[in-house]
DNA sequence: CAGATGTATTCATACTTGTCAATATATCGA
DNA sequence: TCGATATATTGACAAGTATGAATACATCTG
């Protein structure tokens, strides 16, 4: 993926900034460390609140909390069983998330000058 | 690189409690509109202050907040010239990025099954 | 149906962060 | 040396966020 085909996804009117918005939408889903530990929980598979709750050192409430924020940027995916909830890592987020961050994280060749007026 | 390797980096102490406020550090330094604006500012190479205000709706003093935060989490270098001060796209911190999201994306195929001895 | 149990929501609170104005610091040019 | 210019720092403030307690909701079990 390169630059043009993300700007492309930006139509007319928000300008761009829409893609932006939700990049960093994502990003701040990635972006605290208890969100992080559940990752790295649902890395073998679909796992349980439960099972998840008791690797944390934090309340319920604030696991369906962070549970939300992973599901709504569609990293994770849940399904309810009965009472339970389980969650699992999504495909096709994981490979939106690895795009994305290919994208902000490239580099591309060129003489690498400073294109300003004033200096140099 | 695979779990293990991470989690080596942890030694006895700071319980592996560093490494995760570590990569939050490094997570959150993306997680503005216009740090990626920046980012993408400096994928054709190394660019002036100026240059990058230019193309922001910011004051000075709010880019300048924000090239630190990128430069103190090794995304981004800079290189001071005069008055001018020149910042790039580092490709040490460029990879430690990305290793760092590979990481928190991986699956690791297993049976999938719930470890929870409560449910199912 | 009634209680128990797993999860979600609401609310209040402490903390973090992006922003700008004002000011400080550093360097250049006359 | 003195003013101009580029960048950094400080201080204040509004907005966002992680957290837990209390509570609501849903589902199971007896």
């Amino acid at each position: 993926m390169n630059t043009s085909d993300r700007i492309s996804v930006d139509l007319q009117e928000g300008v761009d900034t829409m893609s932006y918005k939700e990049d960093v939408r994502m990003i701040k889903a990635l972006a605290d460390e208890n969100r992080l530990r559940i990752l790295e929980c649902l890395h073998h598979g679909e796992k349980c609140a439960c099972v998840i709750l008791e690797e944390l050192s934090i309340t319920q409430s604030t696991l369906s909390h962070h549970m939300k924020l992973l599901c709504d940027c569609g990293l994770v995916d849940s399904r309810k069983d009965g009472r339970w909830m389980h969650y699992s890592i999504s495909e096709e987020g994981k490979n939106r998330f690895k795009d994305m961050f290919s994208h902000y994280l490239e580099t591309i060749d060129s003489d690498g000058g400073c294109s300003c007026d004033k200096c140099e």
